[in-house]
RNA sequence: GGCGGCGUAGCUCAGUUGGUUAGAGCGGAGGUCUCAUAAGCCUCAUGUCCGGGGUUCGAAUCCCUGCGCCGCCA
């Protein structure tokens, strides 16, 4: 059996971010799940390197194009590593094997007369590399990005996508998985409802020359939606390795965000049909991360670095989080607060501190080694907990209560709902240790099945959370005492009951999981939560005189200060900026006291867009600056009116 | 503007084809054991189920309507 499950291919000027990690972590997932349970795995990501804003980034850098995406594809393949992606393949779209399939399959549709030339005016937008019907302008310049707009006339290929429409509409209709969640698979419906033109699948070189060039007309480039879609079945072999492809397409997932469904669901189906090939199984449309309650973007430069995260936090918190957090194929919110949360009450008071009473009651009480299960010493509390585990022969296919609904959840990409079911097996397994409490039982026996049922409670845990944390599972067999590697295991074969075996030695070691503690981290909120990559800071690092003066200095003074409860770092401050008294929240009270601050004239953003922080709304900042552990007020030199500009 | 979705405890959300005292997790309050990561366990929600009208013996659940939010399309 095979499973072949895929990311895009990720524009390669982009800076790794949440998002990114988000589709790929789901991604690998999947896949190391498919192959603990015996399947044969392709697992494919990579980097779409073509296009107009690879070619005009590298411009700027004064280097060419590929050495660009040379440098900056790294990126991508250092944090999948970082996140213990297991993918069996990275593809980037500037590499020979991919340009020959995609020339290959504008060929074939050229051939058959699927694709056309045609004459197309329009206003152009250079920046987004998409034309605009006149009447969607805002005031003449593009409704997307607000910049100029050219009037061109140009001749360009067109594939003819409006011929499948019918077809593709039927095809939904008859496969309800095929575009999940449902939600979007409506919103396709009705998007298909209405005409459905053809595809400009080239650019002139004269316009663009940063791409693939057309087999049939070297005066042109590939549209980069057409050369990335065909990463898909350019990795496997499309056309110059047939058995490998045979053996993987169609692919099992396509996963990616909702914003590049109708590529993937029209675009790239229609595609398919066209050369013959069979359809996903299902194209899978997750969900953004917003943070802190806001849209992530390059202005407000708000990106999540996940780098910084895993030092932090660690890979696998970072993993589980992302997983358990939020359904699969809905919004979710990112915020330290609401990560610190899962890691504190999920994986360190529920898993980590299961793991660490059972190992150290086994170290009390029963020498360091697992007991044996004595026949006929078992009350119902302990087959109240086996039960979950164990094997019911009116259930097919998958043998256990615990797998059954496993299974079901991760095949539907229910990860949330597979890991609560996981977290309620944990939650009563801790209610079930206070209530055997074996640090009080008399019956050697009892007390034998007790931790038996214990630590092989949670050897079986460990295969069902491997997949989301790999690291974490492996820990958990090795200070069981589990020589064996997980992924060396047969899914079904190691969540049977009864596979740990007596007498082994455990050996305690780290904390899986530390608490981390929220009092000091939840100051960190106001400066550490949103980080730039070097790559997003020089980008902004110029800005014009026009951008400067869209933020609104003041001079203000200090009125009132005082400590916010909880809080760490924040005070909540009265400022008097002349026409009002704003109330501002400051991370400063580890350098400030309340009282020395009294009287102060500061720097106040009075256009700040209002926050919430620990519950106090702030209404600007404060400005101060800061390093090596000390942050300085900025102030005034000489005498200046409550509410001056600062310029 | 068209189509679709949503609005349930402080927060995030479950609530099957309408049926007895509307639930979970987190947070909060109190209690308690001691094996453990100041963890665990136990107890605690008089919530206008967005407002209004209707159908019904009976509606968070169906219909209409008003308000608010969101998505897709234009």
């Amino acid at each position: 059996m095979k499973f072949y499950i895929t990311t895009p291919i990720y524009y390669v000027n982009d800076i790794p971010h949440i998002g990114h990690a988000y589709t790929t972590v789901a991604a690998d997932v999947m896949a190391r799940y498919k192959r603990l349970c015996g399947y044969q795995v392709f697992f494919l990501t990579g980097t779409d390197e073509h296009g107009q804003k690879v070619q005009q980034a590298a411009e700027k850098r004064g280097v060419t194009p590929q050495k660009h995406a040379d440098e900056l594809h790294i990126a991508f393949k250092n944090l999948w590593k970082k996140l213990n992606i297991s993918n069996d393949d990275f593809i980037r779209t500037t590499e020979e094997r991919h340009k020959k399939v995609v020339q290959k399959a504008l060929q074939i549709l050229f051939d058959k007369k699927d694709i056309y030339k045609e004459s197309y005016e329009g206003w152009y937008c250079l920046s987004d590399e998409r034309f605009w019907m006149e009447k969607d302008l805002k005031e003449g310049n593009c409704p997307d990005c607000g910049r100029k707009v050219e009037y061109i006339k140009e001749w360009n290929y067109f594939f003819r996508m409006s011929n499948y429409r019918d077809w593709l509409i039927q095809h939904i209709k008859e496969n309800p998985r095929f575009i999940m969640p449902e939600s979007r698979r409506n919103e396709v419906l009705g998007f298909l409802g209405r005409p459905l033109g053809d595809l400009c699948i080239s650019r002139p070189k004269e316009r663009l020359s940063w791409g693939i060039p057309l087999p049939f007309d070297e005066n042109y480039v590939t549209y980069v939606w057409f050369d990335a879609l065909v990463n898909y079945i350019s990795a496997i072999g499309f056309e110059y390795d047939k058995d490998k492809f045979k053996n993987w397409w169609p692919s099992n997932h396509h996963l990616l965000g909702k914003d590049i469904l109708t590529t993937h669901s029209v675009y790239w189906s229609t595609m398919l049909k066209a050369l013959d090939l069979p359809l996903p199984e299902n194209i899978f449309a997750h969900g953004w991360w917003t943070v802190n309650g806001e849209k992530m973007s390059k202005s407000r430069g708000n990106f999540v670095n996940p780098h910084e995260l895993i030092d932090k936090y660690g890979v696998d918190a970072l993993r589980y989080f992302l997983m358990r957090e939020v359904p699969f194929g809905l919004d979710g919110d990112f915020s330290q607060r609401a990560l610190i949360g899962r890691i504190n009450s999920d994986l360190a008071n529920d898993l980590g501190n299961l793991l660490s009473r059972t190992l150290n009651i086994i170290k009390k009480f029963k020498e360091g080694k697992i007991p044996p299960e004595i026949d006929g010493k078992n009350r119902s509390m302990e087959q109240n907990i086996q039960e979950y585990f164990k094997y019911d022969p009116t259930l097919k296919g998958f043998e256990s209560y615990a797998a059954n609904s496993f299974n079901s959840f991760m095949c539907k990409l229910e990860f949330h709902y597979a890991l609560s079911y996981i977290w309620k097996i944990i939650g009563d397994m801790n209610e079930y240790v206070q209530k055997a409490a074996p640090w009080a039982e008399k019956d050697d026996g009892i007390l034998s099945n007790t931790l038996y049922t214990l630590s092989e409670g949670l050897r079986i845990i460990a295969v069902y959370i491997y997949p989301f944390m790999p690291e974490t599972g492996q820990e958990i067999w090795n200070q069981l005492g589990i020589k064996e590697r997980i992924e060396n295991c047969n899914f079904k074969e190691s969540i049977k009951w009864g596979g740990l075996k007596d007498g082994i030695e455990i050996k305690i070691g780290r904390q899986l999981f530390p608490r981390v503690e929220e009092k000091m981290e939840i100051g960190d909120e106001v400066t550490a939560t949103v980080t730039e990559s070097a790559v997003a800071a020089e980008e902004r690092q110029l800005i014009s005189i026009d951008e400067f003066a869209k933020v609104d200095l003041r001079v203000g003074e200090i009125k009132q200060a005082e400590k916010i409860e909880k809080s760490k770092k924040l005070l909540k401050l009265k400022v008097d900026i002349g026409t009002e008294e704003r109330q501002v929240v400051a991370g400063i009270a580890e350098h400030y006291t309340p009282e020395e601050l009294i009287g102060k004239k500061i720097v106040l953003v009075a256009n700040l867009k209002p926050a919430k922080l620990m519950g106090t709304e702030s209404h600007g900042m404060v400005l101060a600056a800061g390093g090596d552990g000390r942050l300085v007020l900025i102030g005034f030199d000489g005498e200046v009116k409550l509410g001056s500009k600062v310029k």
